[in-house]
RNA sequence: GCCAUCGUAGCUCAGUUGGCAGAGCAGCUGAUUUGUAAUCAGCAGGUCGGGGGAUCGAACCCCUCCGAUGGCUCCA
């Protein structure tokens, strides 16, 4: 996708004075030195620069800032008392907000007309550069820009501000040269927010659009878009039969019926098999603790408002379990464990219950209770490297098996040191040199021994940690994101996403280091010396939640699932009334060979028949009649709705090997 | 939790300025015996999300609670 083009520049001229007619047209920016420019921009030195395509990635970004701009424009032209916060651009769209008088869908039209207006007039975009003063006097009656300003340009400096007819705006640039670059847009929505997403400040409309290089590629976005939206897990569950939501008694909990049911036990099946083959084995654990195990874990004070906590008429407070660790912590301390155990691994498919705000919620990807296919590995530190890189390697099996070749992206999340107070970390007083453990704001922190103030952080264990798992990822040669700021409280981790077949990421996987439970729980280990030893905590999950991935799995195969995951395997149904005992009798066969049939013996036409099976997505449909009785054999329509003929036990054969291989591809 | 929109039969949805609650599908009964995306007819199905209010009169207007959807915030 990236087709951006390699020129030689001098220092002195400008970006544009190397590119012809020809290249003027589809590039919109420059990069040098790993900076963006805008082409009017001279260079500051001469040497490779990499000029931006407007299909390009960058390039694409760009467009819709500028688009963002555009709209902008024409919502201060349309209404003069709006005032403009900020835009933003990611994943095919962008937004921007106002703080202005609500408006709604119905407003649309009128706006992209106006910037369809502006568009056509081809407006030069222009870059000017002024000192703070001037820029602040420019924005004096938007305080939202002089916030901004404040906040980027230090006193005496000069920023950048842009101005595109009438319209001006504070920004880093880079822009397409001219608003007539921008020939393919539309606004998608629209919500409210809050100025910097505090709810307790000004109330914004926040408009949303999309913008492309051409109407061609606007309108494939906005089709796929359209297929998104019909293919909502929601949906396909429901013509499927697969989950129900009880909204008046028991809002956010899914309820699985007998077809969801196989799904979701197919997919347990099939991580317990994995599990044991990679050393780890099943545990149970309880749903319902008393609150101590919450407060021992470190949960109840991050949490608690997100527990379903509750008391008992004798006063005793129990909770709900929001995480399956401390149950696996209980079975490990149940005896002293010995260096040449390590590591022990167990495992759950654990379901958790977690009090998301009603406006938290939505289908199966953010339900109130879910199911994790959770699993903690108690591990001596010279284990870790080994244990991270047995289960990145589960990763890519497990993903490509079931989604076929998949695109699979790797993120390590790790502390932000300049905010230790967001961590869990260790602390050495300097008064009394006791080394300690605790997550605290600066002003709360005091030594826990001799009340010294005066402590020094020490981040070897996070560093430790976040080591094992770089060398875990290098070593297997998978690239990754480094996110800092995003790690658990008690760790670093590496969280793993996956792209549908319609081209969105879904977060799943994620392997987190923990340093810090073993010692709110005080585990241990004996080593060769006989002495106590903590040792390290890995929390993993695969899948992730059984309910997100069957909501990923049913959107991604628009519910035309793998006939191993598929409910129903095959679907019988006789030509007429006469052929009911030929159908009785292959559905009594494929059920015998473990094939998950269902037979149609309604009174309807078999065109009726089908067109109403088929929202079932069974595997594959099995009309018989007249022929079929005669030569034993069944027409058998598979997912593209083609037709074949297979005598009972070929059709038994192929299939049962189609499922036991976990096959997505179907038998023809 | 916040903002916006919404809640009518099992499902999908009509219901005009407030004036007798509707359709299609599914279900049941009967006729039809069907060859790959809807055969015909009949029957049944509702406290219009709950509660309160203004009105001669409310699915429709007002208040309140519950829930859903799209965003925001959050997501161990």
């Amino acid at each position: 996708m990236n087709s951006n083009i390699i020129l030689k520049v001098e220092k002195g001229r400008k970006y544009s004075e190397f590119l012809d007619n020809n290249l003027k047209r589809n590039i919109v920016a420059c990069k040098q030195k790993g900076i963006l420019h805008d082409l009017l921009d001279v260079c500051d030195a001469s040497g490779d620069a990499e000029f931006i395509e407007i299909t390009s990635e960058e390039g694409l970004k760009i467009l819709r800032h500028s688009t963002a701009h555009l709209l902008a424009n024409a919502v201060v032209e349309l209404y003069p008392d709006a005032k403009p916060n900020t835009s933003n651009e990611d994943n095919n769209t962008f937004y921007y907000d106002f703080d202005m008088n609500p408006i709604s869908i119905d407003d649309f039209p009128a706006i992209e007309k106006k910037m369809e207006e502006i568009a056509k007039r081809n407006e030069p975009i222009e870059k000017m550069v002024l000192d703070k003063n001037s820029i602040l006097e420019l924005f004096k009656n938007n305080p939202y820009k002089t916030d901004k300003i404040n906040e980027n340009v230090r006193e005496n400096e000069s920023s950048s501000v842009y101005k595109e007819g009438n319209y001006m705006e504070f920004c880093r640039g880079p822009h397409v040269p001219s608003t007539g670059f921008i020939k393919a847009f539309k606004l998608l929505s629209i919500s409210s927010t809050n100025y910097e997403g505090d709810i307790n400040k000004q109330k914004m409309v926040r408009i949303y659009g999309t913008s492309f290089p051409d109407k061609k590629s606007l309108k494939e976005f906005l089709l796929r878009k359209e297929e998104a939206m019909k293919r909502d897990h929601r949906r396909i569950g429901h013509e499927m039969d697969l989950f129900i939501f009880d909204n008046e008694r028991a809002p956010g909990f899914p309820f699985y019926t007998p077809n969801g049911a196989i799904i979701r036990n197919e997919l347990i099946n099939y991580m317990k098999e994995l599990n044991e083959k990679n050393g780890w084995e099943d545990v149970w654990t309880p749903h319902v603790y008393k609150e101590i195990i919450w407060r021992e874990s470190g949960h109840y004070d991050k949490y608690k408002n997100d527990m379903f906590l509750f008391q008992l008429s004798n006063g005793d407070h129990y909770g709900l379990k929001p995480m399956n660790c401390p149950g696996h912590i209980a079975i490990f301390q149940r005896d002293v464990h010995s260096y040449r155990e390590m590591p022990i691994r167990y495992s759950e498919a654990g379901t958790v219950y977690r009090y998301e705000k009603s406006g938290e919620m939505g289908g199966l990807t953010r339900p109130r209770v879910f199911t994790i296919d959770d699993g903690h590995g108690f591990l001596r530190a010279d284990q870790i490297s080994e244990e991270v890189t047995s289960l990145l390697k589960m990763v890519p099996f497990i993903f490509n098996t079931i989604m076929g070749d998949s695109e699979i992206s790797y993120d390590l999340s790790t502390m932000d040191k300049s905010h230790p107070e967001n961590y869990l970390i260790s602390y050495m007083c300097l008064e009394c040199n006791q080394k300690f453990e605790m997550r605290a704001a600066s002003d709360e922190l005091k030594c826990q021994n001799c009340g010294s103030t005066s402590l020094k952080e020490d981040f070897s264990m996070w560093d430790n940690a976040t080591e094992n798992l770089k060398s875990a990822l290098n070593n297997l040669g998978l690239p990754y994101k480094e996110n800092p700021g995003d790690a658990a409280f008690y760790g670093p981790k590496v969280d793993v996403h996956i792209r549908d077949a319609l081209d969105r990421l879904w977060q799943v996987s994620t392997i987190q280091l923990d340093f810090f439970m073993p010692i709110n729980f005080d585990l241990n280990y004996i080593d060769a010396d006989g002495q106590k030893i903590r040792p390290v905590i890995i929390h993993r999950a695969i899948y992730g939640s059984y309910e997100r991935f069957i909501a990923i799995l049913l959107e991604h195969f628009n519910g035309k699932l793998p006939a191993w995951l598929s409910p129903v395997q095959a679907y019988v149904i006789p030509v007429s009334e006469n052929y009911s005992g030929y159908a009785e009798y292959v559905h009594r066969e494929l059920g015998k060979n473990h094939i998950r049939s269902r037979l149609d013996l309604s009174q309807n036409t078999i065109s009726k028949k089908i067109k109403l099976i088929r929202s079932m997505r069974p595997s594959y449909i099995i009309v018989v009649g007249e022929n079929e009785k005669n030569n034993g054999t069944i027409s058998v329509r598979n997912r593209s709705d083609r037709t074949k003929t297979y005598t009972i036990n070929d059709f038994i054969n192929n299939v049962d090997k189609e499922i036991r291989s976990h096959n997505i591809k179907q038998i023809f």
